[in-house]
DNA sequence: GTGGTCTAGACCACC
DNA sequence: GTGGTCTAGACCACG
């Protein structure tokens, strides 16, 4: 299941985008799986301190891009197939890392910095 | 002088806080020095495809941070003390690499799979 | 509650400022007393036909006087100590009647003439 | 000859309109005459303390509407017929008339009340 | 429905 | 030419 205790909300990006953000992740790392229920609307919001309308426009945008399954009244679903699956790995990974790269170079810093500020950090998160 | 045909602005993140961002990065870098003079308004809004008013809230908060000074009329310029330098240089350390670690371990990747993802990331990037 | 419809925007003053004039106008007549509701900025800006920005950027300036209260997703209400509202009092009353002394004055009027200008206006309006 | 150690420029109207309406005040009070040579953008502009384009600004806008003359690289003169004069008068009166009667009605002061403020401060000002 | 923010375009005053 | 402000419209989070 998806530990959404780790979102933090601190990104300046909408609150709606980061849930859809953590989700896709989630299913990147393999703690989402294809068929997994999702939290309801009210679990997660109340989880997350913020409004279930909100979370309600996460959910609906992920079922517009097919990646979860409702039925009005009902649970969620995870609808996860290997090609959205890969397609999603892809568009995340190259997103996050040319971000980071970009930061980084922008910054000055030689590729071996980056890196060695890579392991400072990978060590001080949770 | 800094370089803004770097921004691309396709961050999902506010176009003014991208502004702002890419000319602490600069500051960090080296490229935008003390009394350097910034780009117009009109001159860099047309650059970057944005509002006026956009650019003019990115240099207004800078402002209000100290970074840069503006009067009415004339130009604007950076105004970088050793001791300002440093805290931004901090704080966008801490920012950028806490926010690409969280990124990746979400994912699952390992520490070696993230360093791996910068090096194939920073050949690609200009 | 206060009336709008009186507020005409003929002024030659920003939008905003009438507003706000026309607010603090009510709390000195009476007809705007604390804990009142204030219509919403939909509401108001449909009515006065300028967009919804103008009359929040009024009631975003009388609540850093002191003189209304907002908080996200709720009403907005007056909030008037007496203290405050002699304040007001005092500045409106200023402000207006030095104005128009100031007009008519330049204009060459007498004060006898100034007084029966109003006299022949105090009945045209509605 | 027109005084302009009056115009006080505290109005919150654009400054290049209240020079317009200071010469028009001057008009309808007598002190600006038809052929009257009006005092230069220089000399004027360094009195008010602004930037002579503002009042190049204001001189421009008054020949379009005919009040004055311009010969170009030259002095500007007053160009007042009668009919334009009355017109002018009429403008201001109503405007300045309806003004103070709105605003002093909106606070709820009968017209006594009214008045007696005007006595007020007519002694009040220079 | 509510208020809050970001982006956009026009106008103002100044050098 | 420069920066500063006002008005406008769309989108976000919240009750």
């Amino acid at each position: 299941m998806l530990d959404f205790t780790t979102l933090t909300l601190d990104d300046g990006a909408p609150i709606y985008a980061q849930i859809i953000r953590h989700i896709k992740r989630g299913a990147v790392a393999g703690t989402v799986r294809d068929g997994d229920e999702l939290p309801s609307r009210r679990v997660l919001s109340a989880l997350l301190g913020v409004n279930p309308n909100t979370v309600q426009k996460a959910y609906r945008t992920l079922e517009e891009e097919g990646l979860i399954v409702s039925h009005t009244g009902a649970k969620s679903y995870v609808a996860l197939t290997d090609d959205r699956l890969a397609a999603v790995r892809d568009e995340l990974l190259e997103t996050d890392a040319r971000a980071v790269v970009a930061a980084l170079r922008q910054m000055g810093l030689s590729r071996d910095e980056a890196k060695s500020l890579i392991d400072t950090y990978w060590e001080v998160e949770p």
